[in-house]
DNA sequence: CTGCTTGCAAAGGCTTTGCAGAACA
DNA sequence: TGTTCTGCAAAGCCTTTGCAAGCAG
């Protein structure tokens, strides 16, 4: 059984953010933020209501993308139909195997884009989203 | 006007492919492999048939999907609504606006991964795709 | 000829939205 | 009591598919 952080931490996780701390909030991220791990819009919506119905589809995924602009996880699009929500938003890459559908994370140490090349005229960098993909041998 | 490649230059690089070179498929040809660009599905579709019908719309997505399949383009996710078709299949990177939706190709020089991380036990590097996201300043 | 390709429309998968009721401050 | 959220179902968007007709080799 996975060991979930309190409410409690939940909610002061949601308020340092400014997101209102709902019921669904709090179950929403209890399940994510538990540990560092990329989960599926599909994948929380079967986590969360395992025993019983508690949080409606519409609300995951509009609780998502609300963490997510928040920067209280990080999307990570893969495919077009394939979309990862990590609950590990520090500065970090990953390993995506396309045989498996595996989702690793790349250690900062490993792969540290220190140097970023010469943005385009007039913009400023937002995010570097690194995914190598990587096939069973 | 865009300068397109001939018809048989795009024959010939459908054929280096083993795709057995339609009309349809040399009209998409024609239009994305003509110069580096990213073109989006939609792009492509209308490009392809601004003066006359010429390619239906399942045509144009089989048949992206089919080049990218074979190595003649690449596909390009940077959101899940958001796949672009690459003419350009040598080794680069992008940056991708997220204000203008604009996407501009990062030189070979400018940013290379020339040291892959460890990779994951029991897999190889199938691909690297880094995405930087900027916004205007 | 025989299999591959196309086009149309319908189906699909995933995500967002409109809106009424519920919860919250 | 006014505002914010939720849930449901419907709508939306992009893409794929089934199938009959049309081509390529």
């Amino acid at each position: 059984m996975l060991e979930l952080i309190s409410k409690l931490e939940a909610i002061k996780m949601l308020r340092k953010l400014k997101i209102s701390p709902t019921v669904q909030r709090i179950e929403i991220a209890q399940t994510l933020l538990s540990k560092k791990q990329h989960m599926s819009a599909e994948q929380v919506m079967g986590v969360v209501n395992q025993e019983k119905p508690k949080v409606s589809k519409a609300t995951v995924y509009n609780t998502l993308g609300l963490f997510a602009e928040k920067g209280l996880i990080r999307q990570l699009v893969i495919d077009p139909s394939k979309v990862f929500y990590d609950s590990n938003v520090s500065n970090h890459h990953h390993f995506f195997n396309v045989d498996t559908g595996e989702l690793v994370d790349i250690g900062d140490e490993e792969l540290n884009i220190n140097q970023l090349p010469n943005l385009p005229e007039g913009t400023v960098a937002e995010g570097v989203d690194i995914i190598i993909r990587v096939k069973s041998r």
